[in-house]
DNA sequence: GTAAAGAAGTTTATTTTATAAACCAAATTA
DNA sequence: TAATTTGGTTTATAAAATAAACTTCTTTAC
């Protein structure tokens, strides 16, 4: 009937990540902060999360003196992204 | 960019069971329970949080000589629920 | 008739998660 | 050179999800 809902997407921030790299197929550290209106602390330890499972790959290098942290998503998130959509409509569709 | 999620609906549970009332008007607790494989538990707090709420309507009765819990969606969950699909939209459309 | 088991929940405790506050290092600006 | 800003990370706190334990009443078995 409902379908498990992967935890690791199921979630408001980690979910607006993903989906903003799926569109955009890389972005820095301070875009993200600024499209998802997330703080710094929140958005680091949520990259972190799902680096750590392999859906987003984060490459740390400088921009002239900058850190700076690029981040970009795998297939592996790009295919957990998908099953999630699947999942969900399990839950959305009510007829 | 990215519409917020009500956090009562953004919930594995709370949404399995707002979908399941939209889609049938009316169930009883232990329908619910066997439909979304919760304990009866968890399933007792998240029902009281979403009738705490007004999105559900709760009345307990009896079936014979046994205690009945029968659940009903209301006009204002089902308004948070199309809400909520409308809002995942803007994460999910990721053209 | 009474003891054990089952049904229908509720309450409480634990674990997990999300989130922000505090912090750090380097660079820029005043 | 002192203060501020940028780009983050680490740590502490608040909130949430979840299950375990408990309650009450009802059957069923002996």
């Amino acid at each position: 009937m409902f379908k498990p809902l992967d935890p690791l997407l199921h979630s408001e921030l980690r979910l607006a990540i993903v989906s903003l790299l799926i569109g955009a197929e890389e972005a820095e550290f301070p875009y993200i902060k600024e499209q998802t209106g997330a703080t710094a602390g929140n958005l680091s330890v949520q990259i972190d999360k799902l680096s750590a499972a392999g859906y987003i790959e984060v490459e740390k290098t400088f921009k002239g003196k900058k850190p700076c942290t690029v981040c970009r998503i795998t297939s592996t998130g790009l295919k957990a992204f998908e099953d999630y959509v699947e999942a969900l409509k399990s839950y959305l569709d009510v007829k």
